[in-house]
RNA sequence: GCUGCUGUAGCUCAGUGGUAGAGCGCGUCCUUGGUAAGGACGAGGUCCUGGGUUCAAAUCCCAGCAGCAGCUCCA
């Protein structure tokens, strides 16, 4: 007999064979029904299998059973993966010659990678969608069965999925035996679970179809990922629909556009960010903030120019690691970008990627002396080092500048600007550093991708035994600087470097472990919780990174802090230690915004367009009953400009109706309504844009008093929470095959 | 960069192989009004760009550019 422990505690005997729908069948008809799934001893399965089976033998007794109904939201998970098989099946039914990937679920629903030679587009949904509810309704079980290695890269190799075998022989390589489900006369290698059969699969609707890679890599063979979305009632997903919709509504991009706070435009350039009037006062005052913060801190402002000599960058490792997501270095001598293509043609060729021929060099060699490089030392018939050697003292006698595509390296070079002692350590170098990134087109997105953003940088200086505390301590800056726009919403990530993939970092294995190591006590001892994430590190050197959700569920990087023993290598920075010696100094690489555009891009979201008084662009609009008012108005206006307020006022011949509704639908946080009766008593009348039901006449003095202490106090009266934001994640991606 | 979709007035978007449409916004005038739209009139378009098909293209086809979604990447 089996010993079941149920969730109210009790314990019940069951016969051997039983599953847990046998158990539900015990309670009664309708549960069976409802069951989609159960969870035995804390791990989610199929009902349809019996508990025995699912424990082994030698589990020690009472098993603990706990029925997934569909009420549950631990079934969703489960019913999307199902949702998913019903679709690969659909999509077989209606195309021949699919070959099946992967079909997960996400935090909303499904998905499943199809290699497929016609292209889907979402016309083609309705006629899916019908295909997929006619497998709903004929509500076929779906059945596991186990099958040895050979037996199911026979299976996979008769159904011709060739993806399959790929995968068993390569991701599943350590497995002995692999599972099936089998859902009518569809098949497919799937971990499962499953819902009892189709029928129990309610409320579904296709997304969108894009591209993606076969295992995620970019060199892999591209396959069409249909997705969908799948709830436990026609409501919720009716409630999901509008909440995806409501979302849309607080993108940054749309709001930017209505408020007129950024505009990208294609005659500057893509991903070049135009920071109009009412967004320009929103980032300068962000960053009048965080430099009062700075100073307290023992922060000293710098500046930099926009571009530096190539050589620095190679130095610092920019150039080689990030090339390609650079814009083109620009060239002192005509020949510049000529010889610098050459020389990369003569690596490839080194390297064996290309073919370079002798009558492409002499093409080369004769351009070069059109353009006014003689290159008379090129040893045409000499080793292919020695001809790049030769191009590259010329090179290296020529001007060659880079967009600065990251702050570090100058700063690094003030630091080497003179010699330092232990004693002016820690030694803390801030700038809003603009920098240049050519990312690839497809990467770009409103201001929270941009190709040329302005980082709150700092790199800090200081000794080994400093680093600890200099890190906490910016750690510290970051979640103060987060909390004082109400941004809570976030997760900690500990970026690790690849193990599998040293040669992707500069710098020595100890200095890594040791860097690892400091970030992972200083979390630690914070008592932060956060997730160790490998392959996310710096090329030199591991991060803490603050991730945020955008509206539509997007994470974005937003704060940094990164610890950095390579670069003072590289540069062979010293310090002179109380021995007398010189030392190596350790770098603190932070930015706790991240960048100005992305913080302001999902500050933009995070308050839905409303900005607290103290951020908002224009913080008061007068509003005159009549023109009759007018120099009242003025007056008025003038004097919360005087204070420090940013204001205006509506002097159109609308009726004040319609003045409020505009300044209600503008944000506006405080309308000031004046009228013959305020003029009379030198008053005005307090419309708070959050609680327009309190109205309140106060003195021009006391008004002026009220909406200070608020600005100066930095409150934060609301944050709009997207209910799509905090959406949880039901269980994402459990496709191991 | 890859795959798919989209590009019409300042904005949001209808629409059609044969003279270009709405709402909002904008301008002028009337109205002098007390808390989410007072009224009238009016201006505004290279229908993304370049080719092709056609008697005729803004509409169909191709290419490019830009945007969106996803993938990949992100110092």
């Amino acid at each position: 007999m089996l010993q079941i422990q149920l969730p109210d505690g009790t314990i019940k005997e069951y016969p051997e064979n039983y599953t847990a729908i046998d158990i539900a069948k015990t309670i009664g008809e309708r549960l069976a029904n409802a069951t989609l799934a159960a969870e035995v001893n804390g791990t989610v399965v199929d009902a349809t299998r019996p508990i025995r089976d699912l424990v082994g033998d030698s589990s020690s007794q009472p098993i603990s059973v706990k029925l997934i109904t569909n009420k549950d939201t631990k079934a969703l998970a489960v019913m999307r993966h199902s949702a998913a098989h019903v679709m690969a099946r659909a999509i077989m039914r209606l195309y021949p010659g699919v070959g099946l990937a992967f079909g997960p679920t996400t935090g909303h629903g499904f998905y499943y990678d199809f290699d497929l030679a016609t292209k889907i587009s979402e016309d083609d949904f309705p006629r899916i969608e019908e295909e997929m509810k006619k497998i709903i309704a004929d509500a076929e079980p779906f059945e596991r069965f186990s099958a040895t290695r050979a037996e199911a890269l026979k299976l996979c190799g008769d159904l011709n999925q060739q993806l399959k075998c790929e995968h068993i022989e390569t991701g599943l390589a350590d497995h002995g035996s692999l599972s099936f489900y089998r859902q009518g006369n569809f098949l497919d290698l799937c971990r499962g679970p499953h819902v009892p059969d189709a029928g129990k699969i309610t409320a579904i609707k296709l997304v969108s179809v894009a591209g993606s890679y076969w295992k995620g890599d970019a060199n892999n063979k591209q396959l069409q990922r249909l997705y969908g979305t799948a709830w436990l009632s026609q409501k919720d997903l009716d409630e999901y629909l509008k909440q995806v919709d409501e979302a849309k509504k607080r993108d940054h991009r749309v709001l930017g556009k209505q408020l007129g706070l950024f505009s990208i435009s294609p005659d500057v350039g893509q991903g070049l960010c135009l920071w109009l009037p009412k967004g320009s006062t929103i980032r300068a005052t962000l960053e009048e903030f965080i430099k009062k913060e700075l100073l307290k801190l023992g922060y000293t402002p710098v500046y930099s120019p926009h571009i530096g000599r190539v050589e620095m960058y190679e130095t610092s490792g920019h150039f080689p690691y990030y090339r390609d997501a650079q814009f083109s270095p620009i060239f002192g001598h005509d020949a510049g970008a000529l010889v610098d293509f050459w020389i990369r043609k003569l690596r490839e060729h080194k390297a064996g990627t290309t073919v370079f021929s002798l009558d492409d060099e002499k093409k080369l060699l004769e351009s070069a002396k059109v353009m006014g490089a003689a290159l008379t030392e090129y040893p045409i018939s000499g080793s292919v080092d020695a001809k790049i050697d030769t191009l590259r003292i010329w090179e290296k006698n020529q001007e060659r500048y880079l967009l600065k595509p990251m702050n570090c390296p100058h700063h690094v070079q003030m630091y080497a600007s003179q010699q330092r002692s232990y004693r002016d350590l820690p030694v803390r170098l801030a700038e809003f550093g603009t920098v240049y990134r050519h990312e690839k087109t497809g990467e770009l997105n409103g201001m929270l991708r941009v190709r040329g953003l302005t980082q709150d940088d700092a790199h800090m200086f200081c000794t080994p035994d400093q680093v600890e505390e200099e890190f906490k301590a910016t750690l510290n800056l970051v979640k103060f600087v987060l909390g004082s726009v109400g941004l809570e919403d976030y997760r900690v990530q500990l970026s690790l470097r690849d193990s599998k993939n040293k040669d992707k970092y500069v710098g020595s294995d100890e200095n890594w472990s040791k860097a690892e190591a400091v970030l992972r006590n200083v979390l630690t001892e914070m008592g932060w919780s956060f997730s160790a994430v490998e392959g996310e590190a710096a090329f030199y050197g591991p991060k803490t990174d603050f991730m945020v959700r955008d509206c539509i569920g997007r994470e974005w990087q937003l704060g940094t802090v990164q610890l950095d023993f390579n670069l003072p290598e590289r540069f062979k920075l010293e310090y002179v230690g109380p021995d007398n010696k010189p030392h190596r100094p350790v770098m603190i690489h932070r930015a706790p915004f991240g960048s100005m555009e992305r913080f302001t891009g999902m500050l933009i979201e995070h308050f839905a367009g409303a900005f607290p008084l103290w951020l908002a662009p224009e913080q008061v609009r007068v509003l005159p009953i009549s023109d009759k008012v007018n120099d009242f108005a003025q007056s008025v206006e003038r004097r919360f400009r005087e204070a420090g307020f940013r204001t205006t006022t509506d002097y159109s011949s609308n009726r004040v109706n319609a003045k409020v509704r505009d300044a209600q639908l503008a944000l506006i946080p405080y309308m000031l309504v004046v009228g013959e009766k305020e003029a009379a008593t030198d008053t005005v009348t307090v419309r708070d844009r959050l609680e327009a039901d309190k109205q309140q006449n106060l003195s021009v003095i006391e008004a002026i008093a009220k909406l200070r202490e608020e600005a100066d106090a930095r409150r934060v009266r609301q944050v709009v929470k997207s209910s799509f934001r905090s959406f949880e994640s039901a269980g994402e991606e459990a496709n191991e095959y």
